[in-house]
DNA sequence: GCCAACGTTGGC
DNA sequence: GCCAACGTTGGC
């Protein structure tokens, strides 16, 4: 069992789009970083835990819990001219970018980036770390139980 | 809108 | 393989 924080944009798809989904289940496509691809093919396991975080708007930070689901596919989006996210040099036979499906548990208060930063326990997060601009960064089990902890209010 | 930081591209 | 130029991210 694994964690992880993902980043949307809210007005792309936010943690309310995620849980009033079919199955609260969304997929997660879009990602052209081959770092966090490499996170997403090589390492998420279905069932690893998810912090839902809001990035570039108003109020950054974390909106909610989710979970991975199932096994990584090739991301339709890469294929289609029209998409934002065309990628020409993907082929269905060589697709160079990938989707995973993740399910919203909990829609959670916001917990600002700010208050991120001021959490002793948290300082080591990659999130928070100097440049880290990765959509997709792990977190230890240390981390997630604090901030489930901060969030649901479970021991 | 600004800009720092990082990633990617492509000529050589 | 180097590295300059360019593009993107994302907080502020």
């Amino acid at each position: 069992m694994q964690y992880w924080l993902m980043k949307s944009e809210p007005d792309e798809v936010s943690i309310d789009d995620v849980m009033a989904s079919p199955n609260r289940t969304t997929a997660w496509f879009g990602v052209r970083n081959y770092q966090a691809r490499n996170f997403m093919r090589d390492a998420m396991r279905d069932g690893d835990g998810v912090l839902f975080y809001h990035s570039s708007c108003a109020q950054p930070g974390i909106a909610g819990l989710a979970r991975i689901v199932g096994q990584p596919y090739p991301d339709a989006s890469q294929f289609d001219p029209a998409s934002h996210y065309f990628d020409p040099k993907a082929t269905p036979e060589q697709p160079r970018w990938i989707s995973i499906d993740v399910q919203g548990t909990h829609k959670t208060r916001l917990l600002p980036l700010a208050e991120l930063r001021s959490i002793p326990e948290l300082a080591d997060m990659v999130l928070l770390q100097k440049g880290s601009r990765l959509s997709i960064t792990p977190v230890t089990p240390d981390q997630w139980r604090y901030i489930e902890a901060l969030l649901t209010g479970a021991a």
